[in-house]
DNA sequence: ATTCGCATCGTACAGTGTACGAGTCAATTG
DNA sequence: CAATTGACTCGTACACTGTACGATGCGAAT
């Protein structure tokens, strides 16, 4: 009987090392991994979108029949899964810097989650329906711990961190919808002209239409350290 | 030849009037309009969650046959959005208030809005993908009047608009993802326990266990209206 | 030589969104 | 009154999806 590894970690098959064609078969290159299988996943995410994976065509980028996927992997949600996570790792600058510098890490760890993303950028339409994985668990770690290291009170820890997280994830989310929608600029623009007849504020501040997505996503974290530091 | 109204608003249907039956066919009650679609996909998604809704089961909740729906709705992309909008829609309170309480205006829209889309978690979800509909751009609309009104310079109306969107945002989806992947607490619990070897921190904070959410969001937002009515 | 477990994959099935064209029926026109 | 139009409904069909099931191959262990 088989058993399936699916989602037990630490497996890697021990297959022939050096011989690599048995007989006349020369299979391409492809001893078929999890990693492969998630790196792949993450190209063709990004070379067509969310709806472009489907496991037969991931499959047939692996050069694989569909169902040799299913070895691997329990279901298709799991390969998003693991797409979003691999996304999202982060490796933390070396330790050299003075203690007082919480602030400056958090900044550059926060603003490289949101360029992680929206590198990729079905990976947040993704986040709303998926589990935490190790890499976002890790990031939600070094979180807590570097606001912990900078003196906030374990009653206001939750807080801090929520907040940071829900700002990122909102900015990520709708900053990339942005991108997508005003594929056609030209649409959008007729649109917003015709729109501010009823929406008047929004068509003054042109919101919608250049709004400088880096510089106010820096401000918005700026004022929420702020708050969270003088409380 | 025939021509879909699809998306072009404004088009009611003017049908027999009071007669109810056309000769023996007494075909239950059902004219097929927009709105009724709209209400029906509602109340399906409400039931059955994101994946429930397809255009067969829509067509039948309508006793209806399946394409008869693509008269007046595009695609099923478009059953989306309308139904997201549907469920963002928002009454202000009477205009009976003082010009000071900007900010309990404020925080009354936000958490309707996060109140809103919490009632029907599957909203949390499709808002990555969606296109602004008009009840979410009449909320962004109050938001800017409310801000503009409170005295934020025009300069900084931006990046106070959209920091408390990405955080209404961000939090709510968090919410309902939490929400959703709890079903099963005992597995979570489990899970937990052996992570926190690998996130001290975030095991002792007990971030992911009991977290007042209600109560995170109500401070959340009270730091950030602090640090931008500051500026 | 036989067994066993890992790994790959072909076939099949139920279900999806929707293109196409035929059908119904009230209102309008001649 | 007959004919025409146009709004609306819906049955059938097609390409495509995720994946259950079982057959197959293969290296290592017995």
């Amino acid at each position: 009987m088989a058993v399936k590894p699916s989602s037990e970690r630490s497996k890697q098959p021990r297959r022939k090392k050096a011989p690599l064609q048995s007989k006349h078969e020369l299979r391409s290159d492809a001893p078929l991994s999890l990693d492969r299988i998630v790196a792949t996943a993450v190209e063709l995410l990004d070379a067509e979108g969310i709806e472009g994976l489907t496991m037969r065509r991931l499959a047939a980028r692996l050069e694989a029949g569909a169902m040799s996927l299913y070895w691997h992997v329990g279901n298709k949600e799991e390969v998003f899964d693991l797409a979003l996570d691999q996304v999202l790792e982060y490796r933390r600058p070396l330790q050299n810097s003075a203690p007082e510098d919480w602030r400056k890490e958090l900044v550059h760890m926060l603003e490289d989650w949101r360029a992680s993303m929206l590198r990729h950028p079905w990976s947040a339409s993704l986040l709303p329906r998926r589990a935490l994985g190790p890499n976002i668990l890790g990031r939600l770690e070094l979180l807590s711990e570097t606001l912990s290291r900078a003196g906030v009170a374990d009653e206001d820890l939750n807080v801090a961190i929520w907040s940071l997280w829900n700002f990122v994830i909102g900015a990520t989310i709708t900053r990339a919808n942005f991108d997508r929608s005003d594929e056609d600029r030209a649409a959008a623009q007729q649109r917003l002209t015709h729109l501010a007849e009823s929406y008047p504020t929004i068509g003054r501040s042109r919101l919608l239409l250049d709004s400088d997505w880096d510089g106010t996503f820096r401000k918005g974290l700026d004022v929420l350290l702020d708050g969270l530091s003088t409380r």
